[in-house]
RNA sequence: GCACCCGUAGCUCAGUGGACUAGAGCACUGGCCUCCGGAGCCAGGUGUCGCAGGUUCGAAUCCUGCCGGGUGCACCA
């Protein structure tokens, strides 16, 4: 749509004389699609002009009706509402997805690199559907940017180190039940963290006696590096089950230990910079001008901390990595702590501050409250997922009895199903986990835009023009020039208009959810889509229509399927063919 | 106490400067399969847009104050 405000803008500027980039901003889309394609709100203009803006639009309305691509411009109000030529813009979009004039890709990044940390769950800790969230956030922000030309790390920057290690590791000799443990890893292990609080409330020697492990750990002690080893290989073996379910793949998986090493130079360098000030036994940046708290670089005792490490990685990315743009996919509760980051690297001269993003979201809560793994509150993230795979299963086994790979379409639909809701609300939003909302199937769902899939799907191979397989992203006719196709058409129905216009929004979609980091504008535009293809579909005959309104409707329903393809790929979604 | 985020239909949410009755989905009630997949489509009605001021030709949207909920504020991550 873009490229007929333009137009339109291109025209108007001739007339207002007002550059054409204001006014294609001025330009909206009418709130009910009765009035038309466009719409030139008048306001703006009265106090140069001094004239009513009703009088303007009156007067502008005759003279755009010379546009060849319009063939209706009326005045309603203090609006110009246009009503484009439906058969020349269906070509036009159609040649655009079909040359992919930046339709489905774009190369705005030109190969720049953005580093995006997200996932990062902690070692020893169940994953939660906490984690979920700047898991599928992440990993749809890092589609989108490729989508657009840029070049993504996807960075797992796991919880592997700090006190509470040591803390585990006393509660395992205290406590440990060596044969459970090896049963059930991760449970047994946030037992033993939820005990060891407990405990530490009547007896306080036990925090003692936490960091002195954590110490231990530091110091390289062979025994405790080895179960320290074995907590973090049995972790990730279960995550990396769970990543296997949900398709998340990283580039660099790097827990906080990786930075080890690197913390003297970040302190060395804060120091050489003339940064680090003694506050209260610590060593702090401090951060007055900036109106923060001072940023915390090592404790009295002498130990680094979170945000050293921090450092040290932001430095590892752009230095090591190449990044140039920094986005961190990280719960809103920790939006002081990026703030201060990034003020810290800004001080050591480092511009590339400026292109650090804390991509904030909400928290996941339970019966109204916070999750806590201490108290071990905590809805399992693979629990949720294997339920609506099993009720996945069980709709395929009533509707679709004779379906081949049953198992594996089960878990596209259960596992969409659990992204998508996520996905579809604006991550700054607090959720309340409702298992019943999750593993939803019918109306603004992930299987929901699937099963829309799947039918265009069923269509197209009907017709001869899809062989099933995924691998089928060509264009099912042979390419077409122009409005060729279209033109043996009477009239262009407005199911079969309203369903194109509402696909040829995906570029600006795409642009603006980048733009946003929100992945749910994509989610939402594709709930848009499938429905005007189902209400197209169930009141336009395609297979049996006459031979140029079924060429026309076959095309709609393959520009359908690529544009649903293409967003569930951008959101980490399964698109089956069948389901 | 200070700072930030959120507050729209019974529930979950769109809309965040513009047009008439503020829109979807869920839930509830009715329709629709000799016809391309009923995980679908159609029809039914709900609102002090948290409250009060202000700015503006125009405010759910911007500003100020207040109320409610959440989060954060130096040696946890």
């Amino acid at each position: 749509m873009h490229f007929f405000k333009e137009k339109l803008a291109s025209t108007l500027s001739g007339l207002v004389g007002i550059d054409e980039t204001t006014l294609t901003d001025w330009i909206e889309i009418p709130p009910d699609k009765q009035l038309g394609d466009l719409a030139f709100p008048c306001f703006q203009l009265a106090k140069s002009l001094r004239k009513a803006p009703q009088t303007i639009a009156s007067e502008l309305a005759p003279k755009l009706m010379e546009i060849p691509f319009i063939v209706k411009a009326e005045a309603v109000g203090p609006y110009v509402n246009v009503h484009l030529n439906r058969k020349e813009a269906v070509s036009y979009w159609l040649l655009q997805m079909q040359d992919n004039r930046d339709f489905f890709t774009s190369s705005t990044g030109q190969n720049r690199a953005v580093a995006i940390d997200l996932s990062s769950p902690n070692i020893a800790k169940p994953f939660s559907m906490g984690h979920l969230r700047s898991t599928i956030i992440g990993t749809a922000l890092a589609n989108l940017l490729e989508t657009d030309g840029y070049q993504v790390f996807r960075i797992n920057h796991l919880g592997d180190w700090g006190t509470q290690f040591g803390k585990i590791i006393v509660a395992y000799h205290r406590y440990g039940d060596v044969e459970a443990i090896k049963k059930h890893p991760i449970q047994e292990l946030n037992a033993l963290y939820v005990r060891f609080h407990e405990e530490a409330e009547t007896n306080p020697v036990l925090e003692d006696e936490g960091r002195a492990a954590f110490k231990r750990l530091e110091d390289g002690d062979k025994e405790t590096l080895d179960l320290w080893r074995w907590m973090v290989s049995v972790s990730l073996e279960e995550f990396n089950r769970t990543y296997a379910m949900l398709g998340t793949q990283f580039t660099h998986v790097l827990g906080e230990s990786f930075y080890n090493d690197k913390m003297a130079a970040v302190v060395n360098e804060l120091s050489e910079k003339n940064l680090l000030t003694t506050s209260e036994g610590a060593e702090v940046v401090m951060l007055e001008e900036e109106n923060f708290p001072p940023c915390l670089i090592r404790k009295s005792d002498g130990a680094t901390l979170y945000a050293t490490r921090d450092l040290a990685a932001a430095l590892y990315r752009y230095r090591d990595l190449g990044a140039t743009s920094l986005w961190y996919v990280v719960g809103g509760e920790q939006r002081l702590h990026f703030q201060q980051l990034f003020a810290v690297l800004s001080r050591m001269g480092y511009s590339f501050a400026n292109d650090c993003r804390h991509i904030a979201f909400g928290l996941m809560k339970i019966g109204g409250k916070k999750m806590s793994t201490r108290k071990g509150q905590i809805v399992r993230l693979q629990e949720v997922l294997d339920e609506a795979v099993r009720r996945a299963k069980d709709i395929i086994d009533e509707k679709n009895p004779g379906l081949k790979s049953a198992d594996a379409t089960a878990k596209a639909i259960g596992v969409g199903a659990v992204i998508f809701n996520d996905l579809k609300t604006h991550r700054i939003h607090e959720i309340n986990f409702s298992l019943e909302q999750a593993v939803a199937f019918e109306g603004e769902t992930g299987p929901y835009v699937q099963y829309t899939h799947a039918r265009a799907c069923s269509v197209l191979r009907k017709a001869g023009l899809l062989s099933g397989l995924e691998s089928t992203s060509e264009w099912v006719t042979e390419p077409l020039d122009g409005d060729v196709m279209i033109q043996p058409l009477q009239e262009l129905d407005s199911l079969s208009y309203e369903l194109m216009k509402t696909i040829s929004y995906f570029p600006e979609v795409r642009k603006r959810a980048i733009n946003e980091a929100d992945p749910s504008l994509v989610a939402k535009h594709i709930l848009d889509v499938s429905q005007d293809f189902n209400r197209f579909y169930h009141e336009m005959p395609i297979l049996n229509a006459a031979p140029a309104e079924r060429v026309f409707r076959l095309r709609l329903t393959d520009a359908t399927r690529l544009t649903i393809r293409a967003a569930l790929e951008i959101l980490g979604i399964e698109h089956p063919v069948e389901i």
